[in-house]
DNA sequence: TGAGTTCCGTA
DNA sequence: TTTACGGAACTCAT
C-alpha cells in the first residue's frame, strides 16, 4: 500500500482487455487437453495479476459488456456493425474467466444493454466524489474522457497487454493536446472507424486539436463552422450532424444504476481451493504461484512439493531385485537405461519402493523369468528397451501400458514426447534433470528407478484422462504392435550394396553429363542445385516467364518446369529435370549405402509416434520412400534382397484400401457395389459417371475418375483437380459434379464428419483412435479449411493404419506361434514385406492373407495382392 | 552450428 | 486452392 492513507479503487474493463489478450497469444500454446481454448483467460489474469502486486487496490470490480446490443444501437443501429462478431474461441472463454474471477472474489459487474465503459465510468465519478483514488483498466479510448486528478487511467500500449501506458490529465495532454473531458470531442471530429463512426473526412488529430485550442469548445466551433476555409471547411459544415452524434454516443454514462456502490468492492480473500480447481481445469500452473503472491495468499501446495514423497531409491542386489520382484503383487514400472543398444542399469518402481541395480549377464540370468513373466508392467517408450532386451536374449512380458504412446494418443500433435513433458503436464511435478550444460552439473538427474517411478504415477495420470476407446486402441492395437516393430526393426532388410554402386556409378556419369550440357545451354556455369540460382538463370538469363511464387522468389519446382516446358519449350528445362531426377536418386542410394550394417541388412526405426494419424513413420533411414514410379527407378528396389538363411521375399498390398473404407463409412451403395462386382474400382466407377459400359471407359475417363477418387480422400477442390489432371476447372467442376450424382453418400458423408469433428472436436477412426482438430472453429479461414481438408481425411487415413497394425502384430504373432522362422520386415503403409524361410512360403502365405484380408470387418472385402520374388521389385509383380 | 526454406521421394 | 510423412541441399544468421 501506498503511503496515502486513500483506499484505491480499480476498475477493469473485462472484455476489451481479454480481447486483446485473445489476439495477443498465440492459442495454439493455449489450448487444454479438452480443447478448451484459455489463451485470453490466461492474458487476462496475468495483466490482472501484476496489476495487483504493482497497484495493491483495497477496492475492485471487473465490468464487462453483455452483448453487442446497447442503448448506443438503439439509438444508431450502425453503432459497431462494421465490428466482426468476436469468434467462438473467445466467447467460450469468457464465462470461464468470470468463474475464475469469482473464485478470486473479485467482483464481476455487468449490465444488459450498458457497455463496460459505462460501468467503469458511473464507478469512477462514484469513487472520486467518495474519496477514492481510482484507476481504471480499459483497452476503450473513450475512457480517456474519464481521466482528472482523482481518476487515473491505463491504456495497453501497442506493445502488448502486459504494457499499460499510464494516463493522468497531464499525460493526456501531452499526448493529444487537450485536457481529458475534451478528448471525446477530438474522437467525435476525427471518428472511430472501430466504432463505425464516421467523423469529418480530411480531418485528424491535428486539425481537431488547433480547432478546438481555437474556438475553445465544440460547441462552439459547431456554431461558428463557417468561418473555417477551404475543403476541410467544407466538409465540417457538410458533417456537423455526424460530429452531433459521434459527440452523443461517444459520451460514457456517469449514472448507471448499479447494485453495488464502491464500498462494497472491497478485497476479499480468496477462494484457494476453487482457484486451485479451476486453475487445474484450464492447464494454468506458473499462474497459480502468482495469483497467491499477489493477493498475499500463501498455499503450500504450489511449491512444486510432489502430491506425493518420493521414495528413496535402493541399490540392490541381483538377488535381491528378483526376490523383490517376486514379492509384489501390484502393477510396476521398469526402466533400462540403454546405450548403443546395450543395457547398463536396470530400475523397477512400484508406487512405495525404488529398486535399482547395474545391469550384467547375472542380472539378466537372474531377472529373465520375471521379464519374461506377464507380470504387470508399464514403461515409457518400451520399443528401444524391449529391443535391448531382445539382443540379451530376453523377450519382455506383461507389457500392460506405454506411457509416451498414451501421452501421443491423447494429443498426437503435440511435438514433446519425453517423459519429462509427461511428468510436468500430468502430474504437476518436475522430473529431475541434469543440466547438460554443466560438466558436473548442479543439479542430478532421475535415477532410473526414480524414472519408473514417474513413469507408474503418470501412467495412473494418463489412465485417468484417456477415454475408453482410446485405451483401447493402445492395448489392443499399439501395444502389440510395438512388439512387432521390435522384432522387424531388429531384423532388418537385407541390401546389396554392389547393386546400389553400380547403379550409383552409371547416376553419377550421367548426372556430369547433363550438367555439361546444361552449362553449355546457359552460357555459364552454376550450381543446378541451389534453387536461388536456378531463378537468375531461368527468368534472367534465359528470360523465361516468373512462375508462382515462393517466400524467397519463384518456384522452380517440377510441376512448375513442367508447365514452363509447356508454354515457353527451351532444352534446358529439360535437362535439368533429368538433372534433378538423376541427383535424387543418387542422394537416396547415398543414403541407403551407408546404412547398410555389417549384416549387409538394414536396420531403419519405425517411429510410432510420428504421425498425427496413426500411421507409422520410418526413419534412419526412411524405408517408407524409396522411389517405384519410373522403371529405372525401381532399380534402387531389386537392391533390397532376400537375406541369407532365406528363400525369397513375399510382398503384400491391400489393394484400394482407403477408398474402400470410405465405401464403409459412407455406406454408399454405388461405390459397395463398385467391390462387391470385382470389376476395376475405376473402370467401374467411370463407366457409372460417364454413362457408358464399363468395356467402354477410355484410359482418359479412367485416369480421371481414379484422380477425382484419390482427391476425395484428400478433401481436393475442382481447382486442384483441374491443376493435377491439366483440364479447364470448368471441366474438372461438372467431372465432380457428374461423380457425386452418382456416389452422392460419399459426398454426404465427408460433409456429416466434418460437421461432426467441428461439434465434438476430434474426429474418430472406426477403431476409436481421437485426433483433435481445434482450429475447426477457428475464425482464420486458412486455418480453418486446413483443419477441415484433415479432419475429412483424418479418419479414412487413421482407420487404414489401425487395419495395417492389426494384420502386422496377427501375423507377426502368427509365424511366432507356429514357429516358423518367416518374418516381416517391413511395412509401407498399405505393403508389408515379409522374408520367406525354405520351405515355408504355403502357410506363411497363408497367413500374410488371411490376417490383412480379416483384419477388420467391413461391409466390403479387404483386397489382398500378393508377391513373390529374390528381391523388392520382383516380388511387387 | 542451427533454423528456415525448397524440393522431392513414398502411401 | 490435396492428406500423411522424412530428408537432402542450400541459404542466412549466429
Amino acid at each position: 500500500m501506498t503511503d496515502s492513507a486513500k483506499p484505491t479503487l480499480m476498475v477493469v474493463d473485462g472484455h476489451s482487455l481479454a480481447y486483446r489478450a485473445f489476439f495477443a497469444l498465440p492459442v495454439e500454446n493455449f489450448t487444454t487437453k479438452d480443447n478448451q481454448h484459455t489463451n485470453a483467460i490466461y492474458g487476462f489474469l496475468s495483466m490482472l495479476v501484476n496489476l495487483i502486486k504493482a497497484e495493491q487496490p483495497t477496492h475492485m470490480a471487473i465490468a464487462f459488456d453483455t452483448s453487442r446490443h446497447s442503448f448506443r444501437t438503439d439509438q444508431y443501429p450502425e453503432y459497431k456493425a462494421t465490428r466482426s462478431e468476436s469468434p467462438q474461441e473467445f466467447r467460450g472463454q469468457v464465462p470461464l474467466l468470470q468463474d475464475v474471477l469469482a473464485a478470486m472474489s473479485i467482483p464481476v459487474l455487468t449490465k444488459e444493454g450498458i457497455e463496460a465503459d459505462d460501468i467503469l465510468a458511473t464507478l469512477s465519478v462514484q469513487g472520486a466524489e467518495q474519496g477514492y483514488d481510482v484507476l481504471l483498466v480499459s483497452g476503450d479510448r473513450d475512457t480517456i474522457q474519464l481521466v482528472n486528478d482523482k481518476v487515473t487511467l491505463l491504456y495497453p500500449s501497442v506493445q502488448g497487454v502486459s504494457q499499460l501506458k499510464r494516463y493522468d490529465p497531464a499525460t493526456v495532454h501531452e499526448r493529444y493536446g487537450v485536457r481529458p473531458e475534451q478528448y471525446p470531442d477530438i474522437a467525435a471530429l476525427v471518428g472511430e472507424t472501430s466504432d463505425n463512426l464516421p467523423g469529418v473526412p480530411k480531418v485528424g488529430e491535428k486539425t481537431a486539436v488547433k480547432w478546438l485550442t481555437q474556438f475553445g469548445s465544440l460547441d462552439e466551433l459547431l456554431e461558428r463552422a463557417e468561418e473555417i476555409k477551404g475543403v476541410v471547411g467544407g466538409n465540417l459544415r457538410e458533417h456537423v450532424e455526424d460530429v452531433r452524434r459521434n459527440r452523443r454516443l461517444n459520451r460514457l454514462l456517469t449514472d448507471v444504476e448499479l447494485p453495488v456502490a464502491p464500498a462494497d468492492l472491497a478485497t476479499a480473500p480468496i477462494d484457494a481451493q476453487a482457484v486451485r480447481d479451476i486453475f487445474a481445469r484450464l492447464e494454468f500452473r506458473t499462474l497459480l504461484p502468482r495469483v497467491f503472491d499477489a493477493v498475499g495468499a500463501s498455499d503450500e501446495s504450489v511449491h512444486d512439493e510432489p502430491a506425493v514423497a518420493m521414495p528413496a531409491p535402493i541399490e540392490s542386489s541381483v538377488s535381491e531385485l528378483a526376490q523383490w520382484l517376486t514379492d509384489q503383487s501390484e502393477e510396476l514400472a521398469v526402466t533400462l537405461v540403454t546405450g548403443g543398444g546395450e543395457i547398463s542399469r536396470i530400475g523397477v518402481a512400484s508406487m512405495t519402493e525404488l529398486r535399482e541395480t547395474d545391469w550384467s549377464e547375472a542380472t539378466a540370468d537372474a531377472l529373465r523369468s520375471w521379464l519374461e513373466s506377464d507380470s504387470a508392467k508399464v514403461l515409457n517408450d518400451a520399443k528401444p528397451q524391449v529391443k535391448a532386451l531382445l539382443r540379451a536374449g530376453i523377450r519382455l512380458g506383461g507389457l500392460e501400458y506405454d506411457t509416451l504412446l498414451a501421452g501421443w494418443l491423447l494429443r498426437p500433435s503435440f511435438p514433446d514426447k519425453t517423459l519429462a513433458h509427461l511428468v510436468d503436464r500430468y502430474l504437476d511435478e518436475r522430473l529431475p534433470v541434469a543440466d547438460p550444460t554443466q560438466l558436473v552439473p548442479e543439479t542430478d538427474g532421475a535415477t532410473p528407478s526414480q524414472e519408473a517411478w514417474f513413469t507408474l504415477r503418470a501412467a495412473a495420470a494418463l489412465r485417468d484422462d484417456v477415454p475408453e476407446s482410446v485405451a483401447t486402441v493402445l492395448t489392443d492395437i499399439e501395444l502389440p504392435t510395438l512388439l512387432a516393430l521390435a522384432d522387424m526393426e531388429i531384423a532388418g532388410v537385407a541390401v546389396s550394396h554392389d547393386v546400389l554402386s553400380t547403379f550409383s556409378g552409371e547416376l553419377a556419369a550421367r548426372t556430369d553429363g547433363l550438367a555439361t550440357d546444361a552449362f553449355a545451354l546457359v552460357g555459364r556455369e552454376f550450381n543446378l542445385g541451389s534453387p536461388k540460382q536456378l531463378q537468375e538463370v531461368l527468368f534472367e538469363d534465359l528470360q523465361l516467364p516468373k512462375t508462382r511464387k515462393t517466400k524467397t522468389g519463384y518456384s522452380t519446382d517440377a510441376a512448375v518446369l513442367a508447365d514452363l516446358q509447356e508454354s515457353n519449350p527451351h532444352p534446358f528445362l529439360d535437362l535439368l529435370l533429368q538433372h534433378r531426377e538423376a541427383t535424387k536418386l543418387r542422394q537416396i542410394i547415398e543414403s541407403l549405402d551407408t546404412a547398410i550394417r555389417d549384416d549387409h541388412r538394414i536396420h531403419t526405426t519405425y517411429v510410432q509416434t510420428g504421425s498425427q494419424t496413426g500411421r507409422l513413420s520410418s526413419t534412419d533411414p526412411n524405408l517408407q520412400n524409396i522411389p517405384v514410379r519410373t522403371e529405372e527407378s525401381r532399380r534402387i528396389r531389386s537392391a533390397f534382397e532376400v537375406g541369407e538363411g532365406y528363400e525369397t521375399l513375399l510382398t503384400a498390398d491391400y489393394s484400394q484400401i482407403e477408398m474402400r473404407i470410405m465405401a464403409h463409412l459412407s455406406g454408399d451403395e454405388g461405390l459397395i457395389e463398385a467391390f462387391n462386382s470385382g470389376e476395376d474400382l475405376h473402370r467401374f466407377v467411370g463407366a457409372r459417371v460417364f454413362g457408358v459400359e464399363p468395356s467402354e471407359v477410355t484410359s482418359a475417363m479412367r485416369t480421371k475418375v481414379k484422380a477425382m477418387s484419390y482427391g476425395l480422400v484428400y478433401g481436393l477442390s475442382a481447382f486442384g483437380l483441374s491443376k493435377q489432371l491439366r483440364i479447364e476447372q470448368s471441366e474438372a467442376k461438372k467431372l465432380m459434379l457428374e461423380y457425386f450424382a452418382r456416389f452422392g453418400a460419399v459426398r454426404d458423408y465427408l460433409r456429416a464428419s466434418v460437421v461432426k469433428a467441428k461439434e465434438v472436436g476430434y474426429t474418430e477412426t472406426i477403431f476409436g483412435r481421437r485426433r483433435p482438430f481445434p482450429d475447426l472453429t477457428s475464425p482464420n479461414r486458412v486455418l480453418r479449411e486446413n483443419a477441415e481438408r484433415a479432419a475429412l481425411n483424418a479418419p479414412i487415413q487413421g482407420s487404414a493404419a489401425d487395419i495395417m497394425k492389426i494384420a502386422v502384430y496377427e501375423i507377426h504373432a502368427d509365424l511366432r506361434a507356429e514357429g516358423l522362422r518367416s518374418r516381416v520386415l517391413l511395412q509401407i503403409h498399405d505393403e508389408l514385406v515379409v522374408e520367406v524361410a525354405p520351405g515355408e512360403w504355403d502357410v506363411t502365405e497363408k497367413i500374410v492373407r488371411t490376417r490383412m484380408a480379416d483384419a477388420a470387418d467391413l461391409s466390403v472385402p479387404l483386397d489382398v495382392q500378393v508377391g513373390r520374388g529374390h528381391d523388392w521389385n520382383e516380388a511387387a509383380h
